[in-house]
DNA sequence: ATTAGCACTCACCGAACAAGAGTGCTAACA
DNA sequence: TGTTAGCACTCTTGTTCGGTGAGTGCTAAT
């Protein structure tokens, strides 16, 4: 049993009404909703074939047939059109996305927000992961009698700071030192590496302020450091998902919802994940929360180099062909906007 | 008729009872339950009346009583215990708040998780509105060729940096200057005020490439003005809502989590919230789309002066006596901890 | 190979019904 | 006069049951 011609215009079809209307299809309506020149009692017995093939599934005797894992995925590696965007789609994301791309932060936020807006799902958009990143300097800076601000400063124009408040008072003196001594110390250094390397604190021996000074200093830098290897997640549109008939039990709801919620969890997740364009359908992701999901995930570059991902969340049955243009679109856009010095213009 | 003892005490069995089971309470069940030596028949007597002052509601004909919004606010002024902490629980606070004041917005984070564990509804802290706040210092670091760090400090501490890429290749030597232009003209200055007075720019005449590089600039520094003006919100604990009977409907968590994640709107309903411990209880609320909803909120102080705010959100039906107990230790403890270097002890 | 026909299967819907919890009222009681 | 027992009544909740409709699988005819 192949999967001819005819076989193929049935699943495509069923697949594709399946995803705008959520609702199993039978042979009848199938037949008179996309006229192919078959009867019902044919396209049952092509459906049987299909469902033994395994792209078909019952959900109960008798009511119509749904898609499976991997109808989907034939779907999106094969059958489905490609989704153009209209001239307007496009020129929304372009003011919304590339008006000011000074500001990096909300550029990846305003991703974020764009992509739920066009596909009603729940969308992310994560910073990109800096492992090679290596620490250009430190400044403390004043604030009050006892407070002062730690910042790092990272070669890739990370910068993290924290707000310190110290057991006692400081001079400007000591913490100009501190600032000096630490980032002679790290600098060039690997942001990842500092916490292994010894701490060095040569100046403790000669001024006892000093080393109180880095007693409270030492270990918040370090843990500042740790969130900057982190990368940043922005979500946006989760409550899309109460539009979703599928998540119309409160169970289904709350477990999505909890998923989403598990940032650091559902981070690493898609930190995880390939590069480019990535479309993980239902029982395809090896995640246990997120079997009944499908997940598109691709990836823009600053200066051709760091990557980091957009993506969005929702249930199998999504229009893989409008979002992955979206998406596209939008990560191309990205990576030409961050990439105004001039990086390599490689592509897979 | 007025509402004398005994009526007094069947109210606070029926709110107490209510709080915990969720469940209209009947008169026989009253009797049983909470024993008082009188006969469900009495308890019913003793009921109408309460409705008729406006105590008590009927879902319908022939359901058991329950509270209404002025049998809550009865209850939350008079009638409820004070629910003491035991130690235990006092010791998981503090150790999980006091052991790093050191990092103040990790500390604020912190202080949410705790709340919405502790009470297990969604919990929400804000940094402290700092209207008053004035600039600091302003620094422009330099990343790479074309990117800069501009780095606001304001004088209560508060730090705000922001990556900008900039449109051509610039100076050092023209950054600091521009740095030093701008700390000049702002310092000292509220940051709500920077934004209406005239942007002195008094260096555009003498070099043209200052002034290219004060275009890309401004308008990022006013936009990361507003940023500093606004507080930070952490939520916790939003998908709690789920475990709460009320909201077993598809529709009311819909409702209820798109509430919470109006952030910006949900903020400033926060905000505008008066300060010490402030309890509003259903229809108290002014906010159309919380009406079903208890808020209470409580503020904590920053060396006596500026105020922040922590504090749950649920159904009416929440556990005031402990949920209060829980907010006033925190803050009390924040406020003492944020006080190291001797604010005052006024107290309302 | 295709199709008409037919018996069969389920989910879904609404009606009917019983059970249970609770009320309001009346009349008796202390 | 306040309290209580008794009782009829109300309304929700859960269950059962039959009808309906969409859809299937199989068989026999084309």
């Amino acid at each position: 049993m192949d999967l001819n011609e005819r076989k193929l215009k049935i699943l495509q079809a069923i697949v594709s009404d399946f995803i705008h209307s959520a609702e199993p299809i039978g042979s009848r309506t199938l037949s008179r909703k996309y006229g192919m020149g078959i009867s019902p009692a044919t396209i049952r017995n092509e459906m049987a074939d299909l469902e033994e093939m395994g792209f078909l599934t019952h959900p109960y005797t008798s009511a119509g047939r749904v898609p499976s894992t991997k109808a989907y995925r034939l779907y999106v590696d094969d059958l489905m059109h490609r989704y153009e965007l209209s001239d307007e789609e496009k020129q929304k994301i372009r003011s919304k996305l590339m008006t000011n791309l000074a500001e990096f932060d909300k550029t990846i936020e305003h991703a974020a927000n764009l992509l739920s807006e066009f596909t009603n799902l729940t969308s992310f958009a994560l910073t990109p992961k800096q492992e090679e990143d290596k620490l250009k300097y430190i400044n403390i800076l004043p604030v009050d009698e006892t407070t002062v601000v730690l910042m790092i400063v990272a070669e890739s124009g990370k910068v993290s700071n924290t707000v310190l408040k110290l057991k006692s008072a400081y001079t400007e003196e000591h913490i100009n030192l501190l600032s000096k001594v630490m980032t002679y110390n790290y600098k060039g250094k690997k942001l990842s590496d500092i916490r292994t390397l010894e701490i060095i604190r040569n100046f403790e021996t000669d001024i006892e302020a000093m080393g109180r000074l880095a007693d409270t200093i030492l270990p918040n830098f370090l843990s500042t450091l740790d969130d900057m290897l982190n990368v940043d997640l922005y979500l946006d549109g989760v409550t899309n998902i109460f539009s979703i008939p599928e998540y119309n039990d409160i169970e289904k709801a709350k477990v999505f919802l909890e998923m989403v919620n598990q940032k650091k969890h559902f981070t690493e997740v898609l930190v995880n994940r390939d590069s480019g364009v990535i479309i993980t359908i239902g029982d395809e992701n090896t995640e246990e929360f997120m079997r009944e999901c499908s997940l598109i995930t691709a990836t823009y570059r600053i200066n051709g180099k760091l990557v980091g991902k957009l993506g969005v969340i929702g249930p199998t049955r999504m229009k893989y062909d409008k979002i992955t243009s979206v998406i596209e679109y939008m990560t191309d856009n990205l990576s030409t906007g961050f990439a105004l010095t001039g990086g390599e213009e490689d592509e897979h």
